[in-house]
DNA sequence: GTCTATACGAAGATAGAC
DNA sequence: GTCTATCTTCGTATAGAC
């Protein structure tokens, strides 16, 4: 049984990746038909509340998308957590040849403030740093270490991602989340 | 005598200003008229390419900008590097009530790859990097110690900015750079 | 659920007068 | 250096048939 996939799914999928590359601006109603291929009828039908809808629809997926990777993952220390968070990053700029950047990040930076698509971005953002947290905490760290280790965690990807995207090399990103690192295992009280 | 500002230049900072609150589909010509009331006729005359040489030289303005402020700062420590630079950013968001990013960073994310808009941006994040590693050279750290912290400076920023927005809040910003700040103090080899 | 047709505004860009 | 006019393309959004 082959698994059915909606054109709605296929509009949100699609619309990610048009942010992801290019941002806001580009993931058109346009660019989301011409890529998938959805027929233009289908837009108002999914999305009644139009692009800020769709945009919406593609945070949260996103958001569950990676939390779910997350999960997945086996932790040990803390240091486990620094790695598999960013290498679903890294993932990302390697299979896009650093072309693609967080499309969560595109949004917070240009949808206007108060419209849904700028809060589910935030919203996306709080589930990840709350899932950063969780992680940090079962890995042995206080509650304390891990609110600041989660935050900081997110700020180096999402600005390591920027970098390596505008080099057009992953150096800046490993670079980065190298120090990072040094910041799980480092002298900090625990 | 007053100085005298240019059309092209009030063209200029007006696009920086749209590019760092919303974007550069929002940095169009009709809203930097509109903002800076420059007059119609003025757009190809002063950017004979359009909106790719305009926001160049926003980028180029704005880069050049940064690196006088973070020269005209007394620097001790590398801790003060980092204070400094950050520094600049934090006002940035506290100015525009976290509505503000980094224009460097919208362009770079969403302008087409090859365009001179975005090797403008790119060329900006070097010179950045490449002063941050001048100054915590200076501040005693060895060549390679400051490349590897200039460049997660830079993350860090550039990160916790996108953070601070989404939040509306000025917290993970502060609680990134305190965090970086371990890393200029650390038991890492200097 | 999907289709066509269409309305309306704004975008970037060019030509030519002043 | 500035102005108006205009072109083309693309954006979101709606109405109504199938």
């Amino acid at each position: 049984m082959t698994t059915q996939v909606s054109t709605r799914d296929r509009m949100v999928t699609g619309a990610a990746q048009l942010l992801s590359r290019a941002g806001l601006a580009e993931a058109s109603f346009g660019n989301v038909l011409a890529l998938t291929g959805a027929p233009r009828g289908s837009i108002y039908h999914h999305f009644p509340d139009g692009k800020d809808e769709m945009v919406s629809a593609a945070m949260r997926w996103l958001g569950g998308r990676l939390v779910e990777a997350l999960r997945q993952t086996p932790i040990d220390g803390p240091e486990d957590v620094v790695v598999a968070f960013a290498g679903l990053f890294r993932r990302l700029l390697t299979d896009s040849g650093t072309q693609a950047g967080c499309a969560v990040a595109a949004v917070a930076s240009s949808a206007d403030a108060g419209t849904a698509a700028a809060r589910a971005a935030a919203a996306v953002f709080a589930a990840w740093e709350s899932e950063l947290h969780t992680l940090f905490t079962a890995s042995g760290l206080s509650p304390v270490r891990s609110s600041a280790l989660a935050v900081t965690t997110l700020a180096v990807v999402e600005g390591a991602i920027v970098l390596a995207r505008a080099r057009g090399s992953l150096e800046p990103f490993d670079t980065a989340v190298h120090e990072l690192l040094q910041l799980t295992s480092g002298p900090a009280v625990r």
